[in-house]
RNA sequence: GCCCCCAUCGUCUAGAGGCCUAGGACACGGCCCUUUCAAGGCUGAGAUCAGCGGUUCGAAUCCGCUUGGGGGUACCA
């Protein structure tokens, strides 16, 4: 039995995609479930600005996930580890130039001078006839003089590798099953080396799977047609076929491929906003499989053990915010309460650096209003949404809204001066929620008032909202002094508008 | 143009010939809980299983065609 091999490879030319992202959670949960070998490798023969960069975002993210990698470069501090390296593609650059070579030397493939005008001719001819598209082998059997004639011109050739004629390339998908492609359809003998001397992608990643002894091949569906070229390939090296397995795209809500434009795809933009990485792997394992139950909430290691590569769909899913997002709350709530107060301090500090609080809360501060704020948030940046008004020195609340729908500005006015009363009536002794109940309660009743309108009152008095955590433990959280503070505030403002200055 | 893939509620999906007058989840409506907002519980609406033809005693499930969607087809990855 050969050792399961797989591996992510993804290309550090922009920021980690939730795409890349997928793929690389579906290759580790069938690595960890077969106990297997999960690979990293970057594709960095894209000589782009930032690349520098992008590498660590995308070693960051995937370590955010909890995805880690058994075999990969040095990256981010990380050394390089296995024995199959190098990880990089810039550092396998002699591999591809020997692999050249030999397909040459054994006229697997032969240095084509075509140039993309002629080429282009040759291809709107076919598309007029209604003929597959493809290289028309002009120069697959060049004589020497030919090849020095090009030479002459100062044509500097690329390298093809033959292509079959009529032949069925046969494979069984590990998600889709039995496939079988005619080699007509493939466009004819294929560039694996461009005239600059740099090797293309086709070739590269059959070069690296097959050094790599990668044995099963996990990528998007937007593979699946060229995995005959992969298979050829393979074949002209020597080198066993890997297993493939294609996975269903990720689509746009308007079920486009997704997109940039359309849907948020940078994993690191989701972390911002305060999704959690369990919910998040969670979400993203639950596009295009399920573990044919109907449990939907699981941790890594649940989806470790559960996940099965050959119950993966078929068609393409169309990502929905709304469902991760209820994932992400899911998730929240299950935090173990000093777990949950970490990842909130980098969220709390993004207030405090917006001006929005005027101090960063301490542990304590947040751990007693942490069983009213759990199950409120559906992401961690909602926080400061959820309980701002506890860190701001001045609170001016609305006057409009401190009169609740059923009564006047007069009788808000007296509800919060004879509640302010009893408040701090209650509160002398001690400022709890227990204490500060009963009272108000009784004096609701003395008074013939409804309980929603005062405490709704009180409420916007003291936090300037209309929805907050409960009222009792909001006051308590915000302390006697402060409370009582607000309360005069918003009785100040109320008495300004009933006896307007003559 | 040519080749390939796909097709169950708005969305993610269960379903591998009778268990399906199609189940769950998100979102949506109602009720309960309730000081607001959530969370939670219950409940409702929502799918002629893309359409049409077969095969079969019987089809969402098998086959064919059509339609629709997606992908590929580069000296991109």
């Amino acid at each position: 039995m050969t050792d399961i091999r797989v591996r992510i490879a993804p290309s550090p030319t922009g920021p980690l995609h939730l795409g890349t992202a997928r793929t690389a959670l579906f290759n580790f949960l069938f690595a960890r479930h077969t106990g297997g070998t999960f690979i990293f490798r970057l594709e960095d023969t894209d000589q782009a600005r930032g690349t520098e960069a992008f590498e660590l975002e995308i070693l960051e993210g995937l370590h955010w996930l909890g995805i880690r990698w058994d075999e990969g470069p040095a990256v981010g501090g990380e050394p390089e580890r296995g024995a199959y390296g190098p990880y990089r593609q810039m550092q396998r650059l002699t591999d591809y130039a020997e692999a050249a070579a030999r397909l040459l030397a054994e006229d697997k493939a032969y240095y084509c001078y075509c140039s993309p005008t002629e080429l282009e001719a040759v291809r709107k001819e076919q598309e007029a006839a209604h003929e597959p598209t493809r290289y028309n082998g002009r120069c697959a059997d060049l004589s020497a003089t030919e090849r020095a004639a090009f030479e002459a011109e100062g044509r500097k050739p690329v390298v093809r590798f033959r292509i079959p004629t009529d032949r069925l390339i046969v494979f069984d998908d590990v998600v889709r099953g039995h496939m079988e492609i005619n080699t007509n359809a493939l466009g004819g003998d294929l560039v694996i080396v461009r005239s600059d001397g740099n090797p293309l992608y086709h070739f590269t990643v059959a070069v690296d799977d097959a050094a790599m002894k990668i044995s099963h091949v996990i990528r998007g569906e937007d593979h699946l047609s060229n995995t005959p070229k992969h298979i050829l390939l393979f074949e002209a090296m020597g080198a066993p076929i890997p297993q493939f397995g294609h996975l269903p795209l990720i689509l746009n809500p308007d079920r486009s491929k997704m997109s940039k434009r359309k849907t948020q795809t940078a994993v690191m933009a989701y972390r911002a906003e305060g999704f959690i990485p369990e919910a998040y792997v969670n979400y993203l394992s639950l596009l295009g499989w399920s573990t044919g139950t109907e449990e939907e909430v699981l941790s890594l290691d649940e989806l470790c053990e559960r996940f099965d590569l050959s119950t993966v769909n078929r068609a393409g899913a169309v990502f929905d915010r709304e469902r991760l997002e209820w994932l992400n709350g899911q998730w929240i709530r299950r935090l173990a309460p000093e777990d949950l107060i970490e990842r909130l301090r980098p969220f709390l500090q993004v207030e405090v650096d917006a001006g929005r609080f005027d101090w960063i809360p301490s542990d304590a501060e947040i751990r007693a209003l942490l069983p009213v704020v759990q199950e409120r948030l559906p992401r961690l940046n909602a926080v400061g949404e959820l309980i701002g008004f506890l860190f701001v020195k001045n609170l001016d609340p609305d006057t409009a809204l401190l009169v609740p729908k059923r009564w006047d500005a007069a009788t808000a006015l007296a509800g919060l001066t004879a509640a302010r009363v009893t408040i701090a009536d209650a509160g002398r002794v001690t400022f709890d929620a227990e204490n500060l109940e009963a009272p108000l309660r009784s004096l609701i009743e003395d008074r013939g008032w409804k309980v929603g309108d005062l405490f709704m009152a009180i409420r916007v008095a003291v936090t300037g909202r209309t929805a907050t955590p409960p009222l009792f433990d909001t006051m308590v959280a915000l302390g006697y002094e402060r409370t009582l503070a607000r309360l005069d505030r918003a009785i100040e403002k109320l008495a300004a508008q009933v006896t307007p200055n003559p």
